[in-house]
DNA sequence: TTGTCGGCCGATCGCCGACAA
DNA sequence: TTGTCGGCGATCGGCCGACAA
C-alpha cells in the first residue's frame, strides 16, 4: 500500500517510528491489542513469564490494509538490541518518533451522516473537499457535472458521478455512490478520507466508527409540561 | 444433524460402516479426497512413508453439514486394531457396510431447472412431491394454497407459499422461494431433497451440482442448408 | 453550507396464465 | 405433467429540488 495514502487514512494521531530508530517493544501491550495474539512460547522463561520490555531497532516498516474492511495497519520488523530475540511483530501502534511531513498531497475527511449512508441517497460533498480535492467542474454546463475516478486503498477503481445542483447549489456524489456504500458496508458514523496525491490521482480511504459502543438513538423524554401519554 | 435427514441428503449411494464394525483405513485415499489434508507426521516412518492400510474399528460416527453450503459429510472415529495409532479421521466416504433402512420417512429429490433457479420465478413442485411430502391442500379453496414451514439441515426454518394454480393446474412454490435461492446460492443443476420425517416435519436438503465441469451452453451450429452470415 | 425529507420516475422483482414439449 | 415465456402490477432504488438548521 502506498505510504502516502496509508498516512492519510491512519490520521494525524498515528505515529510510526523511523526505520532504524530504537524503540521499546512491549509484549503485554501487543498481546492485548493485537487481533491475533502473538505466540511468546519460544522466549518464555521457566516461570512462564517473559520480560516486560525489549529494546529493539525498527528494521523495516510495512504498510498494509485489511482486504475486507480497508482498515490500515503497519507491520514493523524489530531487531532486538542487547536482549533475547523476540518473535516477529505485527501491529505496533503509536510509538511516536517521526511522521513524514512531505505533504504535496491533500486529504479531506468527512463523517458519514445517515443521509449519506442510507440507501436511496447520494453523498453530500463538503464544499472544501470539492474545491481542494476534486478536479474543477465546468460551471458553464447545466448542471455542472463530471465522473470521478477514485481508487480505494487496494488500488481498486470506483467511479462516481459528481454533480453540482439543487437550490441552493451543493456538491453531491450520486451514481456509483450506493454501490460503494454497499460494497464497503458503510454505516452512518464511519468516515471517508478523500485524497489527492501529488500526481492529481484521487484515492478514498475508510475509517470505521468503533462498532463497540455503537448506541441506538433513543427518543428524548417528553418536555416537562407535556402530560403523560 | 439428524441422521435421518442426513441420509436423505447424502443419497442412496452413500454407505457408512456400522458403529463397532471393522473397516480398513486407507490414508492415501483420505489425503486425496479430504478438503483439508490430514497430517500423517506422527506415524510416518523414517522413509517418509506410512503403511498403506490400517485395520480399524469404527468407534463412533458423527453426522455433519457444512454451515455455508449445507453439504453433508460424516466424521468417523477410528480405533486402530493390531497396528500403530492413526490420527483422528474426518470424512471417510463409501466404506460400504450397512445403511439404516428405518424408512418411516419420505424423501423426494428434484434437479433445479433454469426456470426454478432464475430470479423472478417460483419453483415447479413435482406432482409426486406435493402428493407424498407436503400436507394436502384444501381443494375447495380458489386457488388451493397453504404456507409450508420447512427446516434446512441446520434446523433453520424457511416458509414457502405452496399454491396449486394455472391451466392446467400445477403445484408451485412462490413467496419465499427466491429468498431461499439467493440465501443458498442455488443454480440450475443443483438438487433439492424434500423430506418428511415420521412426525410429519418437513425438511429440505441441498445437493450441489459439481461446479468443476460446469459447461456453458453453446449455440448449435447452423443447419447445413443455411447460408453463411 | 449541508442534513433531511417527500416526490417521482424507471428498473427490477416476482406472481400469473398461456402454451407446448 | 411441467419447463419456459411474456405480461403486468407492486415494490424498490435512486435522482431530484425544497426547505430549514
Amino acid at each position: 500500500v502506498d505510504s502516502q495514502v496509508w498516512y492519510a487514512c491512519a490520521g494525524t494521531a498515528a505515529k510510526l517510528p523511523a526505520v532504524g530508530s530504537l524503540v521499546w517493544y512491549f509484549p503485554q501491550g501487543h498481546a492485548e491489542q493485537a487481533s491475533s495474539p502473538p505466540d511468546f512460547f519460544p522466549v518464555s522463561t521457566a516461570g512462564g513469564q517473559c520480560p516486560a520490555l525489549f529494546l529493539c531497532r525498527a528494521a523495516a516498516i510495512g504498510f498494509h490494509a485489511n482486504p475486507d474492511t480497508d482498515e490500515v495497519f503497519a507491520r514493523i520488523l524489530l531487531e532486538p538490541r542487547t536482549t533475547l530475540p523476540p518473535p516477529f511483530s505485527p501491529e505496533q501502534p503509536s510509538s511516536s518518533v517521526e511522521e513524514p511531513d512531505d505533504v504535496g498531497a491533500m486529504a479531506v475527511m468527512k463523517v458519514l451522516t445517515s443521509s449519506d449512508a442510507n440507501n436511496g441517497g447520494g453523498f453530500s460533498v463538503p464544499r472544501f473537499c470539492a474545491d481542494s480535492i476534486f478536479p474543477p467542474l465546468d460551471m458553464a454546463a447545466e448542471p455542472p457535472a463530471q465522473n470521478l475516478t477514485i481508487r480505494d486503498i487496494h488500488g481498486k477503481v470506483w467511479t462516481f458521478r459528481h454533480i453540482y445542483r439543487g437550490v441552493p447549489r451543493r456538491h453531491l456524489l450520486t451514481t456509483g455512490w450506493s454501490r460503494f456504500v454497499n460494497a464497503k458496508k458503510l454505516i452512518a458514523g464511519d468516515s471517508l478520507v478523500f485524497i489527492k496525491n501529488r500526481d492529481g490521482r484521487l484515492y478514498v480511504g475508510i475509517r470505521r466508527a468503533s462498532r463497540f459502543s455503537a448506541r441506538v438513538p433513543q427518543a428524548p423524554p417528553p418536555p416537562a409540561a407535556a402530560p403523560p401519554e
